[in-house]
DNA sequence: TTTACCATGTAAGGCGTTACATGATTTA
DNA sequence: TAAATCATGTAACGCCTTACATGGTAAA
């Protein structure tokens, strides 16, 4: 239930459209929390009936724009600092591992080699990024770049992981 | 659609009831691909349908046990080898992160530090598990030492990422 | 005989994805 | 005036969660 939460963090900074929304769940929320057209007009139409936005102004092509409320703003807070734990995960990549002996261990090694190249193809693309942008000091900066050095050490990891996970296939298998 | 990838695993290794299969989800997979048992009898049914398990056997108390066949085989094998890229993830803690500013800076690193705990937890539950188990030399045994040490990895990263960026809100919110 | 465990299913409702549908305004 | 961009919505379908519903068998 946490894209509620999402809309509510975006507008939470400045009154925005469903459009601009868009945007900015296509570029920094893209790897936290991806969101469809579909469901952000949806989402606000659900807040705005709520009471947790309102539209603060209309304009050109049938622009709305809404801006948080009060009861916006303590829903989001309520949920940042209740903090409930993390809701579980689902991992594609964890699930094949466990099903990895039905592969020669050849393709075993081959699988987890190519997991390996993608974490260091995201790793190297996340610190492309990273150079790019010129961090300031102002607050939206200071979360970005905890959420970027999140990636970049989670990547990491992934990758060593793998090479790991990669090695140890070609010693069980190689007797 | 990994569901059905899960159970077409799990019934590579040998037949099994959804019953069955349910204990395995419990267990092994729960961190992996948790599932319930609604969704499991569920898929079963369609898998069965789709030619891709056949009943092997009737038991007591209306007991059905699955058998995967060499349709569902192909089926496995197809998804663990062409291997697509891992489905995007969305992540509650994550998208915290992106929020933080609207808490005071004292707020935001208790939170962190909450995750910090919350990942120390998991990885000391972990390790107890793992000194539990008594690997064997088997394909299963290996495939779990992979999963064991990917969790251990995960939960070491996470916490260190979260101690991490706790004192980074605490140096420049406490200015 | 009661309790625990084995065993399978259906229904309702929410979330997420993809595709469809429509049109206004700005820019080249 | 054609193309790009802005802008909002609906519909269908599948997956996931929660709750409900039912009953057989084995062990204490």
């Amino acid at each position: 239930m946490s894209l509620r939460h999402a809309v509510l963090g975006l507008l939470a900074d400045r009154p925005a459209s469903g459009y601009d929304l868009m945007k900015r769940f296509e570029t920094s929320l893209s790897h936290a929390w991806p969101a469809t057209q579909s469901q952000v007009y949806g989402e606000l139409g659900k807040l705005a009936k709520a009471g947790m936005l309102e539209v603060a102004a209309e304009g050109p092509r049938g622009r709305k724009e809404y801006a948080i409320t009060d009861e916006g703003r303590a829903e989001l807070r309520q949920w940042l600092t209740e903090a409930p734990p993390e809701t579980v995960r689902r991992s594609d990549a964890l699930l094949r591992v466990f099903f990895l002996d039905h592969l020669t261990p050849l393709e075993a090694v081959a699988y987890l080699t190519g997991e390996a190249e993608r974490a260091a193809h995201r790793h190297r693309h996340l610190e492309e990024v990273n150079d790019r942008i010129e961090w300031d000091d102002d607050a939206l900066s200071v979360n970005g770049r905890l959420a970027m050095e999140y990636g970049l050490r989670f990547t990491a990891m992934r990758e060593e992981w793998a090479r790991w996970a990669a090695e140890q296939i070609s010693a069980s298998g190689g007797r």
